[in-house]
DNA sequence: TATATTCCTATTAAAATAGTAGGGATTTAG
DNA sequence: CTAAATCCCTACTATTTTAATAGGAATATA
């Protein structure tokens, strides 16, 4: 309820390894699988979206691995999570008007529609660059498992 | 992902029918079934964190029922959410600072607290009332099923 | 005393989440 | 040309959460 799964935290996380070493060599999903202590076959699962979502380049074969499909300032959170989890609504209601009854929903139906739009708007407005900034300079604060 | 549950769903609705009638006598569970098409007992879970958290008082034996333990105006939806679902949070990391690694979660973790923080003020300014005036307002609307 | 109600606890069915497993396809390095 | 490192794809499984049902005890009214 409200959580966020797993895919959308460790996708998170997935890419700012990548948003990390933007510019550089392809990241192996090994590297990553050790460093963010996920196990490599788990973060298969996650990056497959990612890369139907076209955020992430794939280089295949030795010395391959994955890559930003654009700079770290132009990938929000939002980008991230919607690939990974599919989308931000907060509620399924696709709108079947042929169901319209009891007016007291539609209401209901509203405040949920709002709730999901501001959140996406909140999600939009964090890119990777955003958070990596925000890193460097609260080194060696504490942390914890995410 | 990020889903409301049907605690959190129903529970407005649940709560939105108390409001309609404040004032009035206790409203059983089993006019509510009716009117929302969910099971009585289905909506004694729900009722029963909502006493908890002294949202509604409830009134025992025949002619009994329910009643909001205050107006309308003074009850959010974040109240409500927050007694059903549990809390808010959209993730579950409570802090435990003895696992301190890797300073890159400490800044997601940052991230889904403000989120987090985001929504539940959003839900804070939304009241029973709110709902019921807007309800008023756009009336003969089409509905659906939330 | 019969009935309408809240209240409490246990159980179950279905769905979502989290994670494993195995193997194929592709590319580089030697 | 071959071995190794990698991405890629699909299937499976275990665990947890969600959603709901069930049975009956306690309480109050008429």
């Amino acid at each position: 309820m409200l959580k966020l799964s797993t895919k959308g935290r460790y996708g998170v996380r997935l890419m700012l390894e990548l948003a990390q070493n933007h510019g550089g060599a392809p990241v192996p999903l090994s590297d990553i699988a050790v460093r963010q202590e996920i196990s490599e076959k788990y973060l298969e699962h996650l990056i497959a979206p990612l890369k139907k979502a076209k955020l992430i380049h794939s280089v295949r074969g030795m010395k391959g691995g994955y890559t930003l499909a654009n700079p770290p300032g132009r990938i929000t959170l939002r980008d991230i999570v919607t690939a990974v989890e599919g989308s931000i609504s907060v509620v399924d209601c696709t709108g079947n008007p042929s169901k319209c009854r009891r007016s007291k929903n539609c209401l209901t139906r509203g405040v949920w529609a709002e709730l999901s739009a501001k959140i996406s708007g909140h999600l939009s407005s964090i890119t990777l660059q955003k958070l990596i900034d925000k890193n460097t300079k609260t080194k060696e604060k504490h942390a914890d498992v995410n």
